[in-house]
DNA sequence: TGCCAGGCCCTCTTTAGGGCCTT
């Protein structure tokens, strides 16, 4: 059976034109996957015109074209469906706090926020694969032998390639602490403790 | 044309600096 964390949360990448929305980058385009007991049970993707246009290191990063957003819908459009899509749900993502701030300031800008709690995929494979020759997603699903196709930067497949790292993560992490269901503030706990002290937390639970 | 940020984490640290990671 499959390890389980608080029932259903959503993990989520953003492909952006650049790394900080304080510096007026917008995204570009929205991926995300809802996980059930263990299990995608539903995706939601879009691009989204940000009304200007991306970089030809952006185009050449994430393949996504000008041309291609031309015919987009609005960022305030599609983050108005992914609000939905999203709800209340606990939110998953690798270097969330990239993630965290494109989402705040889009779903700023259609004054709405969410309510559910943030974890970092990275912050976890940190500790828990300290010997792992980098932490970037790419890197990590090589490293635990997860089968991917190679797609990434786009933001479905780093979902959804996200969501798998997830699921090894909590297979690991339940192997560990014996236990079937992984709660996900002991995920939360994990991932503010030193490294040295991973151990410590996961044998104690 | 080229550049921009910010949180985390380690160490040659903590009154700081620099690498990693995200686009």
């Amino acid at each position: 059976m499959t390890p389980t964390c608080a029932d259903s949360l959503v993990v989520l990448d953003f492909e952006t034109t650049g790394l900080s929305p304080d510096m007026g980058d917008r995204a570009i385009e929205i991926g995300a996957v809802r996980l059930e007991k263990g299990r995608v049970v539903e995706r939601f993707q879009a691009l989204m015109n940000p009304g200007k246009r991306v970089s030809s290191f952006i185009e050449n990063y994430t393949g996504i074209t000008n041309r291609m957003l031309s015919h987009a819908a609005p960022c305030d459009e599609v983050m108005e469906q992914f609000a939905d899509f999203m709800g209340d749900h606990n939110l998953v993502a690798h270097n969330a706090s990239f993630d965290k701030r494109f989402l705040d300031a889009e779903l700023g800008r259609i004054y709405k926020s969410y309510h559910g709690d943030f974890a970092c995929s990275l912050l976890v494979a940190r500790r828990l694969y300290q010997d792992a020759p980098s932490h970037k997603l790419g890197a990590l699903i090589t490293y635990k032998n997860i089968p991917s196709g190679g797609g990434f930067h786009r933001a479905l497949f780093d979902s959804e390639m996200t969501a798998k790292l997830w699921m090894t993560m909590l297979d690991d992490i339940s192997q560990i602490i014996t236990a079937q269901d992984v709660p996900f503030r002991l995920i939360q706990t994990l991932s503010k403790t030193p490294k040295r002290g991973v151990n410590t937390l996961l044998l104690a639970e």
